[in-house]
DNA sequence: GTCTATACAGGGATAGAC
DNA sequence: GTCTATCCCTGTATAGAC
């Protein structure tokens, strides 16, 4: 038979990007991705040519849900405290659940195995993510909802930081951890209110 | 020739650290190992009948070195900002620098990957890690250097989650990054001091 | 777009000599 | 304790038929 059904190229990357979340970039197969959703590698070849190519293009698209994500969280929420709970729980949806683990994180630890394309990805992921709690961090100072003891950026950076970590450590340390760590960071307590 | 110079265990495990950090469980081979040590990948399975025992004895000797480092921060600093500043120049030192990450991190994004033995040597290095770091918090607050708004056991996995995450990002962001979040965390900022 | 077949490299692990 | 040789499997990738 020539053709079983038509594989999307979205099937492809679901799978490939649960196989990434799970096993890491060098834990999983084309055979394996191949397999999970019904053909064979060389027909996973046929729609990305490498590994490298099929890993970029998952990071590609990962990226551009959390892009539409955090601007939708723009528009919905107005005050710091309201944007920082829908991040964190955005995280939790997007990632906690089947296979936990960030794709940042992933690629940072298999940083070295990537193909250039799939590092100037994870490049531009953590940009993106850090460049929204940025923003979110510069208008909140605006509104003194929180102290400016520190530059945007870092703020932005720390608080992706803990989200990475929590996320990564609830492996180990179980889901409960996981919230707890995000519900502190949600109450605010790492932003002094101005005034104190 | 019978031996060419009778390699110690901790040479393997220097080698099997390094590379275990710089490429992830599923990225380096035995071979790799004993080519950068000098010997046959037959001869590291002397010393190291597995994989995964391999792996397992790399995070044990992890392990054990930073519970002598974070005994010695108990012993040497009293109080909370200093243990807090030594314990963020601990993971500095030991861990940025020649192929940044922690083992912790590592082992939990290769997880699925690992043998039971270094699945349960992961789970004890984090343990001992919030253990430290919850005992630090307990003490802290018994001092009344930091508020008691939230329980030990969540503010040392929020700090270690943030470590671990800061650690992570800098293969992308720079370490110049994980040098503006520690000394955030350093300078207390996470914690408020009572009575504001 | 999918298949089978295949090439080729690499990885984990073992046997047995020295 | 180290070696060489080897087994067997898996992985990436390609060629060419349907």
């Amino acid at each position: 038979m020539a053709k079983r059904r038509d594989i999307t190229r979205d099937e492809l990357l679901d799978e490939a990007e649960h196989l990434l979340r799970n096993h890491g970039y060098n834990g999983f197969s084309i055979r394996d991705v191949g397999e999970a959703v019904g053909i064979s590698s060389a027909s996973v070849h046929h729609h990305y040519p490498t590994k490298g190519d099929l890993a970029a293009a998952v990071l590609h698209r990962y990226r551009e849900r959390w892009n539409a994500k955090l601007g939708a969280i723009a528009m919905e929420h107005e005050d710091w405290r309201g944007r920082v709970a829908a991040v964190v729980a955005a995280f939790a949806g997007m990632v906690v659940g089947k296979g936990s683990a960030c794709l940042l994180a992933i690629a940072c630890v298999d940083h070295a195995s990537l193909s250039n394309a799939a590092q100037a990805e994870t490049k531009l992921l953590h940009e993106n993510l850090t460049g929204w709690l940025a923003r979110f961090t510069v208008e909140a100072k605006k509104r003194e909802e929180i102290a400016a003891s520190h530059d945007a950026g870092t703020m932005a950076e720390s608080l992706l930081s803990t989200l990475q970590g929590a996320l990564l450590l609830s492996r180990v340390a179980g889901d409960s951890a996981f919230a707890k760590v995000t519900t502190m960071l949600a109450d605010g307590s790492m932003h002094r209110v101005p005034g104190e």
